[in-house]
Parts: structure tokens; C-alpha cells; sequence
DNA sequence: TAGGCCATCTGGTCCT
DNA sequence: AGGACCAGATGGCCTA
């Protein structure tokens, strides 16, 4: 985390409330105080509802497939693998929906997902594969992230 | 050193 | 009026 958080705080909270003039014509000399200290209060409200978004964010990382990577998803990354995730997680279910009188494609699944702990470990390794099935079943790569208008 | 990612501050807008 | 949310600006840290 960051080394400044305090000084940077304190500092730019002090030059908001006392320090610019349109600050001053806005809330009137004699209100600076009670302006800083409303602004200071709404920057700790900021922090705090950023905390519980970057919380969010980690939760989301964990049940994501990280396949493999040491290094963390950014917030976009996480964002992007949570989306193929679900849509790879509802194609399993619909395929499983549409041949569940079919034995043979239970067979099938239970060959892909043999050996590994858990669907999320299953859908991690498959990103890695890249086999004709799981390119199917789990379309993710970083290559692919596009910014959506 | 440039670029990516992130935390924080800030002012605006909307809602209760 | 005050809180929640958002987007822009800014500066720090890290990596290729």
C-alpha cells in the first residue's frame, strides 16, 4: 500500500479547505472549518468505499481460475476471467441440460474434469490446455479482452 | 524510462 | 443536508 496515505491526506484536505479561493467563496470564511471537516469525512467515505470495492475484487480473484499465474489479475483482468467463467460454467450446464439422457456425454465430462479437485481447478487447467474441447467449453485468453462500448 | 496499474483526492450528480 | 456513486486528475510503485 501506499507509504504517503496520511501525509497526502492531510496535506491536500488542508489545501482544499483553506487554501483555494473558490473553497473559500463557496462555503464563506468563517465556514472553512466545518467545510474541511465535511470533506475530510467524505474522503474517508471514498477510502472506505474504494476498501470494500478492492474486497470485492480480491473475493472475486479467489473464485476465479487463476491458471497458474503468480502474479495477481488486475481489476480489468479479474473482471474479463469472471465473465468467461460464467458463460464457460453456463455451457456446461446447458450442454448437461440438453444430453442428460446421454450417457456417453457424461462420460465425456467426467474424462475432462478426472483429476482435478474441483470445476474452478478443472476450467483453470483447460484455459491452459487449450485442447479442442475445453477451447469450447472455456474461451478465455488475455489476447482477447477488447474494450466494450 | 515509458507504460500499466493502483490509491487517493476532488467536485459533480443523484437519492433519501 | 448528507451520503453514495462516479469520473477525472494526480502521483507513486513496479516491470519490461
Amino acid at each position: 500500500m501506499k507509504s504517503n496515505i496520511s501525509a497526502s491526506t492531510s496535506g491536500a484536505d488542508v489545501v482544499s479547505g483553506a487554501g483555494s479561493g473558490s473553497d473559500s467563496n463557496l462555503c464563506g470564511v468563517e465556514k472553512v472549518e466545518s467545510c474541511t471537516r465535511r470533506r475530510m469525512a467524505a474522503n474517508a467515505r471514498e477510502r472506505r468505499r474504494m476498501q470494500g470495492l478492492n474486497t470485492a475484487f480480491d473475493r472475486l480473484r479467489k473464485v476465479v481460475p487463476q491458471w497458474g499465474q503468480d502474479k495477481k489479475l488486475s481489476k480489468y483482468e479479474t473482471l474479463q476471467m469472471a465473465l468467461s467463467y460464467i458463460m464457460a460454467l453456463t455451457r456446461i450446464l446447458t450442454e448437461a441440460e440438453r444430453y442428460s439422457s446421454d450417457r456417453r456425454w457424461i462420460h465425456i465430462q467426467y474424462d475432462h474434469i478426472q483429476g482435478s479437485e474441483n470445476i474452478q481447478t478443472y476450467l483453470g487447467q483447460a484455459a491452459e490446455k487449450k485442447d479442442s474441447y475445453t477451447d469450447r467449453i472455456f474461451p478465455f485468453n488475455h489476447e482477447s479482452f477488447q474494450i466494450v462500448n
